[in-house]
DNA sequence: GTTTGACTTCGAGCGCGCTCCAACTCTTAG
DNA sequence: CTAAGAGTTGGAGCGCGCTCGAAGTCAAAC
């Protein structure tokens, strides 16, 4: 019984991602999704779980600012097969790694900004 | 004896703050600086201790996301003084608020990325 | 004084990631 | 059956933050 089974339109398949129908149709011109979405009656795409499930995974590589080159990358390694799971491992660690570096940088950025504004609060109060 | 206290050439400048000397000029075209920056014999910058000072916070905003016109915003509200204070911890706890969502919404996206790199490491020992 | 390399301005160009428009076709509610 | 609203494609446009090129000027070393 899982009605969540049942394709969706673009536009539904906006609101379940957070992404606009614009950039779910410009994902797929760039090559990031997984496989062909399917057409209803050969036009009007419909969206599977496995492809909410994708492009989910997608938004989280994209929210930790991995170039949408990177994820067409990713994506075609997946695509290729099972044989392809260690050079995926590599990309998907080396990305961590970078995210780790930018999480410091901002961290310590912030840490900055947070002296400026215990300086002003201690001048205006 | 504070030797550091000489100004600094462009160049200098583009080392000591990790910036270019491209962006150097940029930032100051777009109304970045906290005043006109020293020239020597009316061409050639001179950075003085100051700028530094201010570059480095100037980059830490930057560092954090907060946009160019922000920033020129935060700069020219500095210029206007002391009665600007409380705007200014406005606009600085504000822009905090952003980058934590940011730093919530990142760190939550890492997680799911360490998710798939475990199951990757899985499959491949 | 001359040379060499750094610096100047102005404006154009670029890479990224969307975002939007136009003109058209399809689906579905009534 | 028809009308209205949702979806389609291809390509242009945009906002941001630099980045670069050209053509010329200046400074410091010799």
């Amino acid at each position: 019984m899982t009605l969540t089974e049942e394709p969706l339109t673009i536009a539904r398949m906006a609101e379940a991602t957070g992404l606009t129908t614009h950039t779910l149709r410009y994902y797929e011109r760039e090559g990031l999704m997984f496989a062909p979405v399917d057409r209803a009656s050969s036009t009007h795409r419909r969206y599977s779980a496995a492809d909410v499930t994708w492009v989910a995974f997608l938004s989280r590589l994209r929210a930790t600012g991995m170039p949408i080159r990177d994820v067409r990358r990713y994506v075609a390694l997946v695509r290729e097969g099972d044989a392809t799971m260690p050079d995926r491992l590599e990309l998907l660690r080396e990305h961590r790694q970078r995210v780790l570096g930018q999480l410091d940088e901002v961290t310590a950025s912030l840490a900055a900004i947070d002296t400026k504004i215990t300086l002003y609060e201690g001048r205006t109060s």
